[in-house]
RNA sequence: GCGCCAGUAGCUCAGUUGGAUAGAGCAACGGCCUUCUAAGCCGUCGGCCGGGGGUUCGAAUCCUCCCUGGCGCGCCA
């Protein structure tokens, strides 16, 4: 990052010297090839056609006014159709070492968000059973998210949406009486939509044990709310604890009757009705969602006086965006795709840009074990939840896993596979390379092998192959941190750390550190390995995942 | 039928606001522990980027038409 920001500051001073405007497609990026240059830009190339000269001539203009003015810079070459490739001294390189030394957790900050507020809202389970492992993966992708648009910039929030009221709950009221009435003895069966998980069976006795016979002597209605909000209780407190071993944090608990409670599903409506985009139409309310591009308007109170999960929807974002966030970011099911158009038609007739409710689809997860898949259905109570993964694997594991692939692509999430201590689990190669740094300098301090403090290690014994190529990579942290912020993806961090583990294991395999040749070698490897143990650090916490200092 | 997502090495996947010779891990094969952690390193093998056409100096990336797989199209949640 410090030689973009470095190369174009020059970059733009030169083409300002030879009155040549910033072209808006100009690029500068590594090339995949070193013999290309550290950076390279296509400038002469994107300036041809207006200058009316060829690109090469432009590139090389640029090339003399850039050499010899800028110590920084090493060599430029022109290259190919038109590229200028620049060249960094080495000593360019090594004050990366320095400086991460010196920012520590603050490094790979960037101010992206500038001090927006953004809200990230994930998981939002109904409270009607445990949490399975597809729920784990937004989770973990929510809570990644969260930090890293944290470290980027933007002042985060994040969110559960409990939906506490509606049919969902009825239900569950209804499975755990009957559960309770069975467990009297009473020779009835549970009604088909029911919830048939083992869970509810031990809600039922709980129940009864706390409350003996009681509820067979009440108004059915009566009794059933009191099994709902029971089961209700514990089940949140199950989720509420699954969470917290997952390493995932929730700061704000919405509850969906607080909404209909406080009656602001109908100031909604009347908000709605006053700006023309609802109607009455066959005994229900409608949103004209057609008005947004939606294909077809939308039903927000049925003709038998319900409100639909829509309804609470536009009225919770409505309360979202009136506390005040720039952004609004849902993480839903992939199965939920269809949801898009119309929750972004309600945004915008609640007055807001389409662009400022950002939706990331999660694809389903596929348990298997030993390659063969395991039925994960909630109704039918046959799943693995989350907190038996997370038991089994550990929270680490899982996060990495579901943090090292796009959210949007579909997931096999192998037991087996995820338990072995090899490669098929990137989480311990990276850990490794943590775990080796802190062992070097635990044996340093030992041997009383002193660290230089960050500004008075002389690097100029970082030389090898080795030694640029990390430096390389260090230097890369803050981009993978900001195309991660930008793209809303979390996976791009699990990629760099896994790059930058293998370079460090390559090092460590290739270089002594301890037993260098020297003291000033000593010194300076020490200074470059403390280097990456921050880098490691960093990103690791982007993740939620642990940096151990031994293994 | 319409829409969304996906199709890249034997497997699992990165890479898509257009850049130079398309990458990684696993698997397979061959090497490396008298050495700061071998949970590691080095090397070899491996590709019509689903297919056709188009746009341009340049396409895995953009447009278009197909093929295949997953998901979604309710006054369900």
């Amino acid at each position: 990052m410090r030689a973009y920001t470095h190369l174009k500051a020059t970059l733009e001073q030169a083409l300002a010297s030879l009155n040549l405007p910033v072209p808006d497609r100009m690029t500068i990026e590594p090339p995949k090839d070193e013999q290309f240059g550290h950076l390279a830009t296509n400038a002469a190339m994107m300036l041809a056609k207006e200058a009316g000269k060829a690109p090469r001539k432009i590139a090389e203009d640029l090339k003399a006014a850039i050499e010899n003015t800028d110590p920084a810079i090493a060599r430029i070459e022109v290259a190919g159709p038109g590229f200028l490739n620049f060249f960094f001294t080495d000593d360019f390189w090594r004050q990366t070492v320095t400086d991460i030394r010196e920012q520590g957790a603050a490094y790979g900050r960037l101010n992206l968000g500038q001090g927006r507020r953004v809200q990230v809202e994930y998981v939002s389970a109904n409270p009607t059973g445990p949490l399975h492992i597809g729920h784990g993966r937004g989770a973990a992708v929510g809570d990644s998210l969260a930090r890293i648009l944290r470290a980027a910039g933007w002042e985060v929030s994040t969110e559960y949406y409990l939906n506490d009221a509606g049919r969902q709950m009825l239900i569950l009221g209804k499975s755990i009486f009957c559960r309770y009435r069975q467990h009297f003895g009473a020779d009835i069966e549970l009604f088909d939509d029911g919830y048939k998980g083992d869970y509810i069976m031990d809600l039922a006795r709980d129940l009864a044990a706390e409350h003996g016979r009681t509820l067979l002597d009440m108004d059915e209605d009566e009794a059933v709310s009191i099994c709902r909000e029971y089961g209700m209780k514990v089940i949140l407190d199950g989720i509420k604890k699954d969470l917290q071993d997952f390493n995932v944090e929730h700061q704000v608990w919405f509850s969906e009757r607080s909404l209909t409670e406080a009656g602001k599903v109908e100031d909604t409506f009347e908000s709605l009705r006053n700006k023309g985009m609802a109607f009455d139409q066959d005994g229900a309310l409608w949103f004209r969602s057609t008005d947004f591009k939606d294909d077809k308007d939308r039903v927000l109170r049925k003709s038998n006086g319900d409100l639909t999960y829509f309804a609470s929807d536009i009225a919770y974002h409505d309360d979202k965006y009136k506390r005040g966030f720039d952004l609004v970011i849902d993480i839903w099911g992939a199965d939920h795709h269809g949801y898009i158009p119309r929750m972004k038609a309600a945004v915008q007739a609640l007055g807001k840009e389409a662009d400022q409710l950002e939706v990331i689809l999660v694809q389903l997860v596929n348990l298997l074990k030993g390659g063969e898949q395991i039925a994960m259905s909630t109704r039918a109570g046959k799943f693995e939840t989350l907190a038996d993964v997370v038991g089994e694997v550990g929270a680490d594991s899982a996060r990495f896993i579901f943090l090292s692939r796009k959210s949007d692509s579909k997931l096999d999430f192998d037991l087996d596979l995820v338990k072995e201590k090899s490669m098929d689990n990137p989480v311990y190669y990276v850990q490794y390379a943590y775990a080796r740094i802190n062992s070097v300098f635990r044996k340093a301090g030992e041997t009383g092998v002193p660290v230089p403090a960050p500004g008075q290690a002389d690097l100029s014994a970082l030389d090898t192959l080795e030694d640029k190529l990390l430096l390389r990579c260090l230097e890369q942290y803050p981009y993978a941190v900001q195309s991660a912020a930008r793209g809303f993806s979390p996976h791009h961090i699990s990629f760099y750390l896994r790059e930058l583990a293998g370079l460090l294991h390559r090092y460590y395999s290739a270089n002594k550190i301890l037993t260098a040749e020297n003291e000033s070698v000593v010194a300076a490897r020490l200074a470059l390995i403390d280097a990456v143990r921050h880098v490691l650090a960093n990103g690791l916490d982007l993740l939620g995942v642990s940096a151990p200092e031994s293994m």
